[in-house]
DNA sequence: CCGGGTAACTACACGGGTGTAAGACGCTAC
DNA sequence: GTAGCGTCTTACACCCGTGTAGTTACCCGG
């Protein structure tokens, strides 16, 4: 399991969301961060992993159309039934009511339904959030190495006309 | 197969939606009325019983919490591709693209489908707004019955008015 | 031909979700 | 302690879909 927790911008970043949307969501009470919420301007909010699986499904659902209020009832379903684990393979959505279902029974109830279903499989959504994590930690990783060889770059530099200025002193 | 043709507050009525909203879509290229299109004030549109079909589809991915913008794709979609009659039993969106399944592929498509599948099924549609067909001519039906009798009764006590005047004329 | 009714058109308001920019605040390094 | 940076917060504006009200134009009956 993964307990890491990430930044908003990294978050946004990691699902591919702006972070007006994470910040209004926060704010909206759509999806809070779990492992630190905000408490005024200089905080820091803190999503854990399974906050970013939750935040992709979401941004999953906006691509295929649905609208922010259906995907909060959605979550509050979820919510007030508890034992909601995101572990099966499709969430289901009929009507008012959220199933989950992992591959067998999904026919069954894809028959019954007599609205409109959104069928949203899960199995993607795990590997699209791990790929962009490790994208983007290996892009801070090149970006401190960049850093860190500029920082060594000045430094040689420095001493290179430290030693310069030994050898050839008051040449102007 | 129903020839007849609907009034923009009939198919508004018939399908569950608000006159506005049939106006929008109309103006806006969502759906305009087949039999008849608007010709500028006072003119009027004529919605044949296939946009009726249409409209309830459109009513009911509104209700499942789809977003117009997605609708208007979906719509173009089918229009583009021809052939596209509805005369199965389910329609499924799948990211841009949109499949129409007569049960037994439906399972098929489900599998393969990676982001978020709309399932709409056609079948309680035709159903609901043939529903709607009748009740509401019925109740146009009732009306006039009850404007008729109306109308009778009125003249009937016209009637007695002229007789009593002519028993006891200038009795004030 | 004219008056009333109906329906389309126009205009305005409003709420939700988002973009953008500026302000406020905490944390860390020096 | 103070400068700077990252972050949350606030403010404003915009677009879309819809509600509401008033205006215009056609149609039909007299």
């Amino acid at each position: 399991m993964n307990n890491e927790t990430y930044s908003g911008h990294s978050a946004a970043e990691i699902v591919g969301i702006t972070y007006r949307q994470l910040d209004y969501w926060a704010s909206t009470n759509l999806i809070r961060p779990s492992a630190a919420d905000a408490s005024g301007s200089g905080s820091r909010r803190r999503y854990t992993y399974k906050d970013l699986l939750e935040l992709k499904v979401i941004k999953k659902m906006l691509d295929a159309g649905i609208k922010l209020p259906k995907i909060r009832d959605v979550f509050a379903y979820m919510r007030d039934h508890v034992g909601t684990e995101i572990a099966s393979a499709h969430i289901v959505i009929d009507g008012n009511s959220v199933i989950l279902c992992d591959g067998d029974n999904l026919v069954d109830v894809l028959r019954h339904g007599q609205g409109v279903l959104n069928v949203l499989p899960l199995t993607g959504v795990r590997e699209e959030v791990d790929n962009r994590i490790v994208s983007l930690s290996d892009r801070i990783r090149e970006t401190e190495e960049r850093v860190r060889a500029e920082a060594e770059r000045a430094e040689e530099s420095a001493r290179l006309a430290r030693e310069s200025r030994g050898t050839a002193q008051g040449d102007a």
